[in-house]
DNA sequence: ACCTGAACACCGTTCAAGT
DNA sequence: ACCTGAACACCGTTCAAGT
């Protein structure tokens, strides 16, 4: 990739965080095109998909979901408070972006979709927290790790739709808790 | 009314009927008044907003759920098995538009919505089910109706969005169904 | 090799003009 | 009283023309 081209490149990606920041993950392209000073031509030809584009915004999200995986595994909490605090980082960490969570469960059955990666990433990381609870016995068993994080992500896509905070979601995560806990 | 204008309404929410069947809940609204043979202002006229629209061809949505709510509730199930038949016949019902499940979810928390009286049946018939099953003590307690509801319609977003068959999304409500039952 | 920006087909929504 | 359909501002997407 040419200098000017990479230059380009990390300015629309700047310009589409701002915009999906403001305005969630259904905002208008030629926005993001005008707010990064670049020809709308321009950011299809770097980002063919929009899906492309939510991909490059969402870059290190995986690192951080996966750091919340890593407290809660090594988190000294009861299995409940465990498991709801894991929950609890999920739904907050993806609903960070207003529509962002509906992407991710149609990406999640879709392998096509360049968001596919992040659900896996998803998938693995809600693993290793059921397989440290599984470890304690404190697990009913008989629940798929990609399920689960269905379930979740579902919850996740009721907090965004209808705005709710932290605590109106709380009741929702703790009979999923319930139902997955011995 | 007029019975000119009577015959247009009718003719519009015919033709989104269909529309919506096929294209689901956010098609075009011009698709439809151009199916219903009218032009668009007088779609505006007779619905002003989206919601008003996909309301009137929900009509008989109330019926057909309060219809699946009573057969639960009269069922000779074990409590889990009819439990699970209930959502399972909500996530259907619900599902059987696509994007319906999304708006109403938003329609939820938001008073002002003209889907808002479709939550309020849901969550009554929700209510009638688990008061059949509190009295068999079948039920742990503390969940709130329109916190299961919302659950439930999450799943159905995952469904829909997913485009998952009904068995795929059978562990997710047996997820919920054990959090729910003593 | 890369970018521009006009152009196309569409959408939601409104409103003067008609009957 | 009710309807029409042209009109407006927007959107996603493409592609000839430029550098």
């Amino acid at each position: 990739m040419r200098a000017d081209a990479r230059r380009k490149y990390d300015r629309i990606v700047e310009a589409a965080t701002e915009v999906v920041v403001e305005q969630g993950t259904d905002a208008s392209l030629n926005e993001v095109a005008r707010r990064a000073g670049v020809g709308p031509g321009t950011l299809y030809r770097h980002f063919p998909t929009r899906e492309d584009l939510i991909n490059a915004v969402m870059t290190n999200w995986v690192e951080r979901i996966q750091a919340i995986a890593e407290a809660a595994v090594g988190s000294t909490q009861p299995p409940r408070g465990l498991l709801l605090s894991w929950f609890e980082g999920v739904v907050a960490h993806i609903g960070e972006h207003s529509g962002f969570p509906a992407r991710l469960i149609a990406a999640m059955d879709d392998p096509q979709s360049h968001l596919h990666g992040k659900c896996e990433v998803l998938i693995a990381a809600n693993a290793r927290v059921m397989h440290r609870l599984s470890a304690d016995g404190a697990l009913r068993g008989g629940a798929d790790s990609a399920e689960i994080c269905r379930l979740v992500m579902g919850i996740a896509v009721v907090a965004d739709e209808g705005k709710l905070a932290p605590p109106a979601v709380h009741p929702m995560l703790a009979i999923v808790a319930d139902g997955l806990l011995t």
